[in-house]
DNA sequence: TTTTTACTATACTAATTTAGTATAGAATGC
DNA sequence: GCATTCTATACTAAATTAGTATAGTAAAAA
């Protein structure tokens, strides 16, 4: 049940422009090297991102990638329903007619609760929280 | 995210086990039919099942398989974690050694947490609760 | 003790998915 | 107008998943 690259690089991606977006655009180039990923990887990442209005970016020289909303407002579970393909344990959670058997419908809801589970977690945790460093606090908090 | 069908027909598995084993052993072959899998990857699923005592079989005529321990002691994550290649959501959930970025180690824990999200919802519900239909009520206790 | 039934073990293969690369193009600022 | 930087589309190789084939081994019943 492993998250694709695309979740963790992606993540990466976002918390490095909301690092160093605060004098400028930042450039994929430079992300790409202090990431150490691939310059055309980023570049396949950062189009559904930016339809997602995560990402805001200028061309041309002096050019390079803003956040397209505040850090605090950008979440790891938004960043990971914009790039994972499948966003559900299961893919009946998504659509329901891959189910048509009547097990599968027992544990369907299982599926589901667990798969909410885990956004429940990624949804509170923002850019924010990650580059200050405070995430265990946030989710002790979550725990009790 | 997700999880392999080796999971998902594993608990299809083991329920019609669960269901059908009450008057003897269940023959593979029946299993296959009503579950709507091939019976050779049903054979490939029961041996690590049996290496984890959640499956006892008996060879010759009249033969079958049980299961190795009472329904209401096999949880669905159980059964997850014997199945499924990548029980975490990442790498480095199960071993350090892949995690040698700075940035990495910071989202890590929110991987770990997502993680144990899912566990704690899987490892709740065991087979009785699944073939007594009662999944809802005991997953509406665990949010309370 | 032979036959039949059913599980066991290993190896292989095809399809899909993932991760990553290459090529060509379009906009912007100096 | 030219260097810079992002944008778009298409392609490819590696890994994984899902499933199949072949050749056994054990055990119970007749």
């Amino acid at each position: 049940m492993k998250l694709s690259t695309r979740s963790r690089y992606g993540t990466r991606l976002m918390i490095d422009i909301a690092r160093y977006s605060d004098v400028g655009p930042v450039r994929i180039h430079d992300i790409a090297k202090r990431q150490d990923i691939s310059v055309k990887y980023l570049e396949q990442l950062i189009i559904p991102l930016k339809k997602a209005d995560f990402i805001k970016s200028m061309r041309g020289p002096k050019g390079g990638h803003l956040l397209g909303k505040p850090k605090e407002k950008i979440t790891v579970g938004g960043i990971v329903r914009v790039l994972e393909k499948d966003t559900g344990l299961v893919p009946c959670v998504e659509t329901t007619d891959t189910c048509d058997r009547s097990d599968s419908c027992i544990t369907r809801n299982l599926w589901l609760k667990a798969t909410d589970a885990v956004y429940e977690i990624l949804d509170s945790v923002t850019l924010l929280d990650l580059i200050q460093d405070n995430v265990s606090q946030r989710n002790d908090a979550i725990e009790t």
